[in-house]
DNA sequence: AACGGTATGTTATGATATAACATAACATAA
DNA sequence: TTATGTTATGTTATATCATAACATACCGTT
């Protein structure tokens, strides 16, 4: 599992490439990545966390990016639908994309502590849910599956 | 798989069942069933899909059981925290528990075409979820897992 | 220059949720 | 019986999250 999110690493590189990525996609499909949205994914990357919408409003509005709410909600809107983002729906927030590039159903483990959000995925069509969902003829479009619960670093820290 | 929610049965003797068992579990845990609680559930119950904390309370209104909002989050605080509801995050809305007395790790799928939310389960912790979190070092304690799509009655009437 | 499409700016409001404090209802101990 | 603790309810006010609606700007094409 690479459950990106808990654990160490190099955050300016990770910040870099996501950028890159994301350009490099967006230039491939013909989408604009305007300053706003940039900005945005480029706040979201900076902590893997889940960041919300009037957080990152305050954040644009600190840098005369935006100051009213459908300014984020339409960045955010916007890498949402692209896949360069994902909604959190447990807590009404925003996290940049740890996949990127990859076609996949997100599953987010969120910790309660200390507010990390990994991301990790999985193939739900091959999975029980998947099976499950074809038995009772459903067909799905868009999965949401968020853990909750006490990362591995705050067990250790003793903050169960 | 017994996803109660899509297809025909007999709601009446769904409600009865589902206050009944609750009033069992309460008395038998020591948790006060009161009128407020037990009318929040009997609305939940009446149909199988999700209710607004604001739509409870314009019936709580109506029938003088209470008029703000407290008194609708509370009551269904009440019933999600003793698992006979449970809160679907996509929604922001709630829904009377469909395995009732027994302890699950639910699973939702929510029509985009006619509302209506059918509840399943899986046991994660032996499902890949369960095995991921676990690589991780992660200790879940709650699970949200929401699948969003058509439903097979609504697929055969062409709402796709 | 006119037009069409997309993005942004702005006002206002809608929808969801909770903090904080007051009161009531009820069981039990003094 | 009064006092006390606990749980539930009533109520005010406000915090938080989200979007409708309309105006303006930008940009490429005709």
């Amino acid at each position: 599992m690479d459950a990106i999110g808990f654990g160490q690493h190099n955050h300016a590189e990770c910040i870099r490439r996501g950028l890159d990525s994301v350009d490099a996609q967006c230039k491939a499909a013909g989408l604009q990545f305007t300053p706003v949205r940039r900005r945005v994914l480029e706040m979201l990357l900076a902590e893997h966390r889940a960041h919300g919408a009037y957080e990152i409003l305050d954040n644009l509005r600190a840098e005369g990016l935006g100051s009213q709410p459908p300014v984020s909600y339409r960045a955010l809107e916007f890498l949402v639908k692209n896949g360069f983002a994902h909604k959190i729906e447990r807590l009404n927030a925003f996290i940049a994309c740890a996949h990127l590039a990859e076609n996949h159903a997100p599953v987010f483990l969120i910790c309660r502590a200390c507010d990390s959000v990994a991301e990790t995925h999985t193939d739900l069509t091959r999975s029980v849910l998947g099976r499950a969902a074809k038995t009772a003829g459903f067909q799905i479009e868009r999965t949401a599956v968020e853990i909750e619960g006490i990362c591995n670093t705050c067990q250790e820290g003793g903050a169960a």
